[in-house]
DNA sequence: GTCTATATTCTGATAGAC
DNA sequence: GTCTATCAGAATATAGAC
């Protein structure tokens, strides 16, 4: 714990992502708006630059004016994805300030926030890093995130009682990603499952923000 | 409980899944075959027929000869795994001889089976759902899966006790699915965060036999 | 910077020989 | 049934006028 160091604040209200305006922007800027909405709603592959080029409500030489090329504009779109995703473990994960259990709560409702109000993005990353995973490592240093950070010390502190096998840590992070996750990537799923419709879905998702910290805790206690 | 109907066996061993012969088989079924590989890697629009024709060993002509074109050849293929996918549901959910706690061990232990042999096919089957939702539940009558089912019924019994919020079975089916099938959705993202390789993945899947049932018992205990 | 028109490449599908 | 060669359409990218 360094406290003096602990000045930032975290509020479950905050957002990690934040909307961009799309009227009284810069013709670049509404490419790039077009350009993250299409991607992250049909793909690399099934996104057209005609698409895009008709949501920004420009022609299509401009997107090549701007931007050179279709790849050019998906790596950029693509490389701020990843950048937003991965803040929202590493800011939280690091911060010296706070106990493991309020970091899971921080991860759960940032998490939550920000893929209720972008409920493609979970599937948009998970698909593109299956089609080109080199390429999106190289990018996102995924491996640093979880090693050596302040949270998995707490982790292993938290269970040093009982002996914690090396797999548990690997366990917990599937089992956080995947109750805060999975429900968007499965949305049309779940939402036909339960027979619920988009206002339903959302409200889940708030009571996920309290219930999953709960459960955490509680399949912790069962190891 | 219907004692008499009650003949039928459920392993963990047991697959769901037919791993189909690719050497000596019909052309039709090899061309099917190399699809299903293809379609499942890549997701419809990135599959090429001359990719699946190449994987099957044969002339790009002779798959149109058999399956008159990509779009009917992909439905094929979807039919089958969307069977296969909910037929891993169907069976467990409505059988009348066995537990509530019997049942999650055999969803978990079906699917854990089913997804480690196929590790493409859930981020496939939800892709494509997102691509055409209307499309795809009107062949998989996804909501009668689990409405009036006996899983259902077991479980509103089992937490009749406390008072049951109906989105508690909601949220057990995201817990369910998300702790099984968000592992295989992740799989890239998951190997790196824990710096494993896929031998050592597939380990952590077979632990996870065990422990999510245990999981699933402990969370609903904290309702 | 922005547009129209066009070049180029790729991909699904078919014609026709064997 | 299986192949080679080819067509028709679509999508990315560019040339060139304004």
């Amino acid at each position: 714990m360094i406290p003096y160091l602990c000045s930032r604040t975290h509020s479950n209200g905050k957002d990690m992502t934040q909307v961009k305006k799309v009227i009284d922007a810069s013709t670049e800027e509404r490419i790039k708006n077009a350009a993250r909405a299409v991607f992250q709603k049909k793909g690399y592959v099934a996104a057209r630059t005609r698409d895009i080029a008709e949501e920004a409500g420009i022609n299509l030489a401009l997107l090549n004016y701007y931007f050179r090329s279709k790849e050019k504009l998906f790596e950029l779109i693509m490389f701020e994805t990843l950048t937003d995703f991965s803040q929202g473990l590493k800011d939280v994960l690091n911060d010296e300030c706070t106990t493991f259990e309020h970091k899971v709560e921080l991860l759960v409702a940032n998490y939550l926030n920000m893929f209720t109000k972008e409920p493609d993005v979970p599937l948009f990353i998970l698909s593109e890093i299956r089609n080109r995973p080199e390429d999106l490592f190289a990018k996102l240093p995924v491996r640093q995130l979880l090693e050596n950070s302040v949270f998995v010390m707490q982790f292993r502190e938290k269970t040093a009682t009982g002996q914690t096998k090396e797999s548990s840590l690997l366990h917990l992070m599937m089992n956080l990603l995947g109750a805060t996750i999975f429900p968007f990537v499965g949305q049309p799923l779940i939402m036909a499952l339960g027979g619920v419709d988009k206002p339903q879905f959302n409200q889940l998702m708030q009571e996920r923000k309290k219930l999953i910290p709960v459960w955490i805790e509680a399949i912790l206690k069962t190891e």
